[in-house]
DNA sequence: ATGAAAGCGCTAACAA
DNA sequence: TTGTTAGCGCTTTCAT
């Protein structure tokens, strides 16, 4: 039960290993009466190249490593799509890993793709271990770190600034005169605390440092979650004036206990969320949100990857602020 | 900037190659003394291995093909999840491919897989093409087809009957008298047309075989799309009583939509969904659905998986029908 | 346009 | 326990 191998494909054509080789990787190389013989032969004992033997030998993996904290939410599906829709068009395999939120976990993945011989790493995030970085940067490969701003970063970086995000989207409640707002959230992810840290920079520059209220429960972000933040501060009699999620699940799961219970937004209540998720715009009343670009930079990071393999010489540090923007909605239509 | 390899860290630890092998394959053959040396010279050097070589020499890739038709929805994330759980804690690696809904893409991607010479294959849905299913038996590697049940299955089967699904959820809503019920749908693949038949099926049965309603824009499924599906028989002046939705997504849309307009459920309108998601319990009102297993569907898959590549001798077909639940709930309380 | 020779970096099998 | 030898299946380089 031997697997077929190219020696197996040269002798029934005829021919030498290296010819089959050819036509199947540059069959232009090849005449046309020993491609067509080859490739018969190919079809008959439906032969398959072993990438293993071939990523040895040419010292080429056509491999891309992606590291994303979870597969288990849209953000990272829209942009591993991106991803893939330019890289996989370009020839590359992607391997996508996840770290699970954890930075052990983060750095035992980059071990795995360098074992690989991946020929770039994009990776979700600025934070990584001592080691982590020292890998990455030794690797000699493009790095692709995205989703935030690094003060400091490995090569290209493709983000936005959360803080700033979770700034404005504090900002936007201010505005409208709301003065006790509670920030609700999941899991404190980097990206959330950032978020958070923006909230607090908005009340305190409001004057208002001491109403924080952080409502949080360490699960993933879901509707369900949502709505559990949301009865739990109900229950203790607790309800703000405005709510800010870190998500937009969270905000769905806090609007269907408004509703439930006859809090009536955004009379009783405003809530904004976070992500602009495709359901924001029609849910009742819509959901004011920010709006960020996972398309977009998966994108990007595709497309300087392509670009820095091109390349020549190695590219420095590059930085690309994507941004965001508000949202206003009915649900804080003050 | 040549990539350092085993034998620079033999040199640097003054063994023969095998041994550094030996200490990063199996440590306890190895004694003390060297093996402090070779780790040593391992961190030194920064050395991590190369999986092609590894896997060429030892004619194993301890790699697992995955492929599923999007990453862009729970289902899949929560299926892939479960595989994950299993499989990497057996020191095997994931390979996941997605084929897009697309039965050409379906055979590239069990060609890529092959090429990377995977121990097994798992694919989400029983529906190939001629080549795809020549080229799964040909493997001679375990094949897991998931999510739907088989006539004729290559290896394990596990799934559930989408049709008795879809029946399951039109008898609900014709046993609450309901007569009017339209079938609400995104892009028709495989397991949506099989509920599509369960609910023709449960029609004819109840003698209503002219009334079937369809509603279909061939999007993927998403929450948006549910409220446009909605809007389009509301514009048209055509609701019906009741609703059966191929997603909860679609469904929860529909409500949003309702609500909007001032439509009561279940009084003016009934909605049922599929899958039975996390926020289906809280939404308000609670929706009705279909509960399907796709936790369990990942996790029996590699176990599975496991199993046969222990087991010395070839394993023949078996299936495992893992079926659902109706789980009713107030968004058809008749 | 085609082929021969050598070797990519590792591990299996055997020997010491 | 450690090392030697050979080779996994392909591609590179250099010849023809």
């Amino acid at each position: 039960m031997r697997r077929v191998t190219l020696d197996d494909v040269a002798n029934l054509a005829g021919v030498s290993p290296i010819t089959v080789s050819r036509v199947l990787r540059k069959p232009d190389a090849v005449s046309q009466g020993l491609r067509l013989r080859v490739e018969a032969a190919v079809t008959e004992l439906g032969y398959v190249t072993n990438v293993a033997a071939s990523r040895l030998a040419s010292s080429r993996s056509h491999a891309i490593g992606v590291i994303v904290p979870t597969l288990y939410n849209v953000i990272f599906a829209e942009y591993l799509f991106a991803l893939h829709e330019v890289l996989i068009e370009h020839g590359f395999q992607l391997i996508v890993v996840n770290s699970r939120y954890s930075e052990i976990e983060e750095e035992n993945a980059i071990k795995a793709l360098l074992g690989q011989r991946v020929e770039a790493i994009i990776i979700a995030g600025v934070n990584h271990t001592t080691l982590s970085r020292q890998l990455l940067i030794q690797a000699h490969v493009p790095v692709v770190e995205t989703f935030e701003l690094s003060a400091d970063p490995i090569n290209i970086n493709i983000g936005m600034s959360q803080e700033l995000a979770g700034h404005a989207a504090t900002r936007h409640l201010l505005d409208r005169g709301l003065r006790r707002i509670a920030f609700l959230t999941g899991n404190l992810d980097r990206r959330a605390q950032s978020r958070l840290d923006g909230y607090g920079i908005a009340m305190e520059e409001a004057g208002l440092a001491g109403m924080n209220v952080i409502a949080r429960i360490p699960r993933h972000s879901s509707v369900a979650l949502g709505s559990d933040l949301f009865s739990e501060m109900r229950l203790r009699g607790d309800l703000p004036e405005a709510i800010f999620c870190t998500d937009d699940n969270l905000a769905l799961g806090a609007m269907q206990e408004c509703r439930k219970h006859g809090i009536r937004m955004p009379d009783d209540i405003s809530i904004i969320g976070f992500h602009d998720l495709e359901f924001a715009a029609c849910a009742s009343p819509s959901l004011s949100s920010i709006a960020t670009r996972r398309y977009e930079t998966g994108k990007l990071a595709a497309e300087k990857v392509l670009a820095s393999l091109n390349a020549s010489t190695k590219s420095g540090v590059e930085t690309f602020d994507l941004g965001f923007a508000l949202v206003p909605r009915e649900s804080t239509a003050g």
